[in-house]
DNA sequence: CTGAAAGCGCTAACAG
DNA sequence: CTGTTAGCGCTTTCAG
């Protein structure tokens, strides 16, 4: 039960303990004798190198951290499990945090990760923080790459999906169907990723032969801010016929404002949602839908991170932006 | 850039090391006017503790580990957040791992986090791992909370909901409605939750005033699995009027069988899930099904590891059981 | 190839 | 109330 150090390997091989250190991290100028001798000590006594131990004198944790606003949004969900498939080749832990976009929470977080020493910091985003936070947290010395749209002037690495050429597909899809009456589902203002959605399907309306301009609406990001813009779309705005939301739970509720109210999908409205979220393939009907590559989002994130969490050799901050594709399934059709 | 350590603070302001650690950490018996100078001067520096250094000292990471078998799914992602949330308020990070219900993975994963000296591991299953696998785990001398139904005899720790009421409350349901040509599709045999619902399921309908014996199929545990049986149901069993699936993402495959299929729900068959996930509320029908508090869950689990986190204090392994109840919506009505 | 020794940054007796 | 002194377990010069 109580852990048996390296000091006791040491002594039951008769070695210096420098001796097995370095026998155990397979360094050079090890007798090969001395160094099975040792590892075999080693396995019999059942030692385990103590990491924290480790950590203090090399200065690595490897761990990495993933902030995100809520883990069970299922864009994020993702997203870890891409970092942590990456964080774990390459032999680091990945702890997880949960900031509800709290510019507070968030620094608390970074304040306390710091205490820990972890390599790196994958971020959500860093949007809900005020400019001097941002400029702290840039002046902190560690390793953070950001999860959402490049700020070409940012400090910091980047990596999203392409937003605006997400928001352009869309326009596109339902331009080709022969919409005109069409309105933009989105989450609140000057919301990153979704302001560049919203930014991409306006250029395309706008650039369309026979311009559109669409009727907007802001709300909030979720299911309920989805149901509650689709009423006011029945309610005040009769003449839509396609709606583009800005991510596919939104759709959904959309979609539900809609059924409920008798009227149907895609046979009265078209709808297309962003993310495609695993149930877009199941609700009734399958969402149309632009994909974004999340785990791939997450994976690259970390290699990034990775790249950069050596303090002695910096890096210029890297910018990686996916394709995103349109997904048809049943949800759209021509008017 | 270089992190100031508690030296620089100690050299700064003229006192000892070990007190500025007593008046950083508000031991007893600093004089308060030390104690706020040393504070000053640490702020000043932008003092940082090294919290692997404490580690290493105190013995203690303050950081748990939850290792579940794929973050993605959403119910271990309700059950992070919780646990995260109470783990944050308690001070301590939380290390995600997915281990994709691979033995060699999850041990794996065990062997690193105790390298880490993490305080305590929260374990999705433990039911992969062989008896000799399970005997090592219990004797690393680690606090290990088990997230699934309690084994009397386990040494560790378990909190799960209650599986085999939740099969009941869904027999009972059907039987309510007048059911009495019902499936129960569920995972692959002896998947722990899972058969204690099915366990629960047929107790109830042998115990009912005319007992019914249901069709059980098992087959994979995700909406593929759910599609497939749902499609074995309508090809050989025509006379299946109520199915009740062991989780609600099987619930879908199902539901997709039978749309696709031209039959109706609730019209031709009701069909009842299991776990509330968020998006049965999204379908169409909305998902009648048997909803586990999964917040909570994680919550509980993360109090109780941290209770056992001591390892000078031992306590004698807890388990929890949580309630579950019946949520009532559309894809259920009387035969 | 191996041992001795220093020290990573911090806490925790133990004196004073 | 505060300073001195040991380490925690490990890596890493530096000698030998």
């Amino acid at each position: 039960m109580v852990p048996v150090t390296i000091k006791d390997v040491a002594r039951e091989s008769g070695v210096n303990v420098s001796t097995v250190s370095r026998a155990l991290n397979g360094e050079y100028g090890v007798h090969a004798e001395t160094r099975e001798m040792v590892a075999a000590v080693a396995r019999r006594l059942g030692y385990r190198p103590n990491r924290v131990a480790r950590g203090l004198v090399t200065g690595r944790s490897h761990t990495l951290a993933l902030v995100v606003s809520d883990i069970r949004n299922h864009f994020f969900s993702e997203v870890a499990r891409g970092a942590e498939d990456a964080a774990y080749r390459a032999g680091h832990d990945l702890i997880l945090c949960n900031s509800d976009l709290d510019p507070e929470k968030q620094m608390r977080y970074v304040q306390s990760l710091l205490e820990k020493r972890v390599d790196g910091i994958l971020m959500n985003s860093v949007s809900v923080l005020s400019r001097k936070q941002q400029e702290q947290l840039a002046s902190m010395g560690i390793a953070i790459v950001l999860l959402n749209r490049a700020a070409p002037r940012s400090v910091f690495s980047t990596v999203c999906a392409d937003n605006l050429g997400g928001g352009r597909l869309a326009a596109e899809h339902l331009l080709r169907l022969g919409h005109r009456n069409i309105a933009h589902v989105t989450g609140p203002r000057h919301h990153g990723n979704m302001t560049d959605r919203a930014k991409g399907f306006l250029r395309a309306l706008a650039a369309a032969p026979r311009p559109v301009e669409p009727l907007v609406l802001y709300g909030k990001n979720n299911f309920t801010g989805g149901y509650e813009m689709g009423r006011e779309i029945l309610a005040s705005h009769p003449r839509i016929t396609a709606i583009f939301t800005a991510n596919d739970i939104m759709a959904f509720g959309v979609i539900r404002a809609i059924t409920e109210a008798g009227r149907r999908i895609p046979g009265d409205f078209s709808v297309i949602g962003f993310d495609d979220v695993e149930l877009s393939s199941i609700v009734n009907p399958p969402l149309t839908t632009i994909q974004q590559p999340k785990y791939e989002i997450g994976e690259a994130a970390v290699e990034i991170l990775l790249r950069h969490a050596d303090p002695k050799k910096p890096h210029p901050p890297e910018h990686r932006v996916f394709d995103v594709r349109l997904v048809e399934r049943q949800s759209c059709m021509p008017i």
